[in-house]
DNA sequence: CTTAGCCGGGG
DNA sequence: GTGTACGGCTAAG
């Protein structure tokens, strides 16, 4: 039978661990079941094998349970070497079993016995989540008993996707399990289905509500639409954080269960001490925060904003206590709170729609279940990938840092990228050049792996470093890495021949994972938790770029006489001028002169650029677009007067091309704040209070805030999100922090604003217009820019 | 300068 | 569940 893999588990049947498999098959879903994969670990002896045996099988009799202890060939790091394979009845053995070999005489090392155990069994029946499989069997039950499986073609069918969100009761800040009823359940998903489902009936009709009793009623409706329309994806916002734990908290103090899992079982909330997440078995349950976190770069990632920017909806948020408020006072207000519950989970069925298609290429790339590899990060992604190609050339898997080594490897240290100061100021007609995943390509063209690295040698040395990489035998890493980059040119090669937009797009998809995958190789060598970590490799990789870009500098510089204004690890702005032809004339020359897959490119032509320090810097092209890096004002407790001042004073210089024009912005600026000619708004600082007050230890402005609303006889709870402004006086600056509501514009303090607020906005990048104090001062009577300002 | 503590998203 | 985040920022030391 074939059955395209959406999830995996396993449960103990009569002591047995059961692998579960979650299929959608051609025509129904199904459950398959296999119950002959045994959990297992390796040992490595020290010396002779023979005792070593007898003493892993003698230390098993009774409660440890060794079903077998095998000799197998292995490698580890590129070495051959002879291992024992100890074979266990149960995944529980596995630590038990561990901490005993440790302690018995001959054994060195105990490796791969902290591998979750279906993904042990996905990479060693080597199938993979989303895939298509072949299962032959016996049906028992409304399962299929599994004799023999192995991966199958097939076409990706089309999944069922659910966005949901939930509305909750919350009249004291932060919704309170015990007390706060859930009030709204809304769902969207790619079937059609648009409802909200809720527990107060609105004045007039609205099609998409279906009003029900009671919260018990929603809830237990949400779970008869999950099992009838039998949903293969379910998405949120948050929902790992919130929805989910909140649900499964509400569920116990309603004395109720839901069965939203595909076999009838419990929401399961894990990790307690770590992130939450929340488990669904037999559906993927995912989570679009974590997701939009680490592919897009935002200043805030509230679901309004995110909306914004990445699918340009204007969307608008209801404040935490006006919810609570719209939900008392009923008629209009509540249809209001009804239809924005609806947005809610169209704009995260849309998002879904965007991010899904990645997670899916990553998950069918990794080959580990959508649910986790949707929650990894790219390190993971890279480790998981790696483990399964270990497992398939017998190189046994390094464990993980313990404690100390774990700390040893924070220590260390290296050199990275190279960053050349810039020429400060502004910049006309830019060509910018960079190089084709340059650290990849250094991994590639110099097979750095931790097997291959040696010191003290003379080929294929590190510049600067007493480090060479063997090119007698192709490295683990590299093999992978360069299999990934094959691959992928493959995929740009067949995306420009497609004529198909449909085909394209999902072409387009799979490149960009194997994109992020390859480039987080570089990164995984550094990382302190990883398995193959090696810092002499990371540290190497980073030592040929600096070598590279810097050569390549060079050509621009002596053999071009090109200016180089700025450059940073894998990058190089050189003024062009009006020779765009130039610009071409030197790519081509230098990348006659690089090794192996070193390529590097023209990134595009800008007609200006501000260069303020390394880093920091804003770029204009010939249609006005404006790049800003460095710059930005990322965090929210700054005040919005500060963000829009900069971004007029960046716009003046890069559009105008006019420092006089900049300087009179902030010289207007800082007289409206002195003239008390802003509005409220302007200088408002939100910042959320996410315990009580009592609980802070540092006395941060926002606590103090919240104290002040306290004395004045107002609620405050821990989720309210905290306005104030920093007001006159000579104390500290969060003594002087008052709620918005009981201060007027004359009482804010200007020299706050400007000296804390406008100036570090604004006075860097005035500054490396090489606007010297002087000509600032010119007309003016004044010592510093400050003063002047 | 380093270190310790706090924050995010959700309602 | 054969597992335990993380990167950025601020105030205090």
């Amino acid at each position: 039978m074939k059955g395209f893999l959406l999830d995996i588990d396993y449960e103990t049947r009569d002591g047995r661990a059961v692998v579960k498999l979650f299929l959608k098959g051609e025509e129904a879903n199904f459950i398959a079941v296999d119950d002959s994969f045994l959990p297992y670990l390796y040992a490595l002896p020290s010396g002779e094998v023979e005792g070593l045996v007898e003493r892993i099988r003698e230390a098993g009799n009774g409660e440890s349970r060794v079903k077998d202890v095998l000799l197998e060939d292995k490698k580890f790091f590129g070495r051959d070497l002879k291992a024992l394979k100890v074979v266990l009845e149960h995944p529980q053995d596995v630590p038990r079993l561990r901490e005993i070999i440790k302690n018995i005489e001959g054994a060195d090392m105990v490796l791969e016995h902290d591998i979750l155990f279906v993904r042990r069994y996905l990479i060693d029946r080597d199938i993979a989540p989303l895939s298509w499989i072949e299962v032959e069997g016996e049906k028992s039950n409304a399962e299929l008993r599994i004799r023999k499986i192995s991966l199958a073609e097939g076409k990706f069918p089309e999944l069922k996707v659910l966005a949901f969100d939930t509305e909750v009761y919350n009249p004291k800040g932060a919704p309170r399990e015990k007390v706060d009823p859930i009030i709204m359940i809304s769902l969207a998903s790619n079937t059609g289905l648009r409802k909200v489902l809720t527990w107060k009936k609105p004045d007039r009709n609205i099609d998409f509500v279906e009003v029900l009793e009671n919260e018990k009623a929603i809830l237990k409706r949400f779970e008869e639409i999950m099992r009838q329309e039998d949903f293969d994806i379910l998405v949120g916002y948050n929902t790992d954080n919130f929805d989910f734990p909140y649900l499964v908290e509400r569920l116990k103090k309603l004395e109720l269960v839901l069965a939203l899992g595909r076999d009838g079982s419990e929401v399961q909330i894990k990790g307690r001490r770590a992130l939450p997440e929340a488990r669904i078995k037999g559906r993927a349950h995912i989570d679009l925060y974590p997701i939009i976190r680490r592919a897009v770069k935002l200043s805030s990632y509230v679901l309004e904003n995110v909306v914004k920017e990445v699918l340009g909806i204007k969307k608008e948020k209801i404040p935490g206590d006006k919810l609570w408020r719209d939900w008392d006072e009923g008629g209009e207000n509540l249809e209001k709170l009804i239809k924005y519950s609806m947005e809610d989970a169209e704009v995260t069925l849309r998002l879904a729609e965007k991010f899904l298609p990645l997670q899916y290429e990553l998950t069918r790339i990794v080959k580990q279940p959508l649910h986790d590899v949707s929650r990894m990060t790219a390190g993971q992604l890279v480790e998981w990938l790696l483990m399964r190609e270990a497992s398939k050339g017998s190189e046994l898997i390094p464990n993980h840092p313990a404690g100390e080594e774990f700390i040893r490897r924070t220590e260390e240290t290296y050199i990275g990228g190279y960053v050349r100061e810039p020429k400060k100021g502004i910049s006309e007609d830019i060509a910018v050049f960079d190089f084709r995943s340059l650290y990849p390509s250094v991994i590639v063209t110099h097979n750095i792996d931790p097997s291959t690295f040696m010191r003290g040698r003379n080929e294929n040395r590190v510049p600067g470093l007493d480090y060479c990489f063997s090119k007698e035998k192709k490295g683990f890493i590299p093999a992978i890495l360069e299999n990934l980059i094959d691959h992928r040119m493959k995929m740009k090669q067949r995306i420009r021949q497609s004529k198909d937009e449909l085909e394209k797009r999902m072409l387009e998809v799979q490149q960009y994972a194997l994109k992020i995958l390859a480039n987080s190789f570089y990164g995984y060598m550094g990382y302190p938790r990883a398995r193959w970590y090696k810092k002499e490799c990371a540290e190497s990789v980073a030592a040929f770029a600096r070598m590279y870009i810097q050569k390549v500098m060079k050509i621009a510089e002596e053999e071009f006489k090109l200016e180089v204004v700025y450059g940073d690890t894998d990058s190089l702005f050189v003024l062009i001028g009006k020779e765009k032809e130039k610009a071409l004339q030197f790519l081509e020359h230098v990348n006659k002169t690089l090794p192996g897959i070193i390529e590097l490119e023209h990134e595009g032509f800008y007609k200006r650029g501000i260069f303020v320090t390394k880093k920091r810097y804003a770029l204009i092209d010939e249609w006005d677009k404006i790049t800003v890096k460095g710059l930005e004002f990322v965090r929210r407790d700054w005040a919005p007067i500060a963000k829009r001042t900069q971004q007029e004073v960046l716009s003046a210089l890069l559009k105008d091309a006019s420092p006089e024009k900049a300087a009179s912005i902030v010289r207007k600026t800082i007289e409206d704040i002195r003239s008390r000619n802003v509005s409220m708004e302007d200088i408002t600082i939100y910042t959320q209070l996410t315990k009580g007050i009592s609980a802070y230890k540092n006395i941060e402005p926002h606590v103090i805030a919240a104290q002040k609303l306290v004395k004045r006889g107002r609620e405050v709870a821990p989720g309210m999100i905290i306005s104030y402004v920093i007001t006159k006086g000579t104390k500290m600056i969060s003594q002087r922090a008052e709620p918005v509501e009981f201060v007027s514009l004359q009482d804010y303090d200007p020299e706050y604003y400007i000296e804390n607020q406008i100036m570090p906005a604004v006075l860097r990048i005035i500054e490396a217009m090489g606007y010297s104090k002087d000509y600032l001062k010119e007309g003016i009577e004044q010592e510093s820019i400050k003063k002047w300002f």
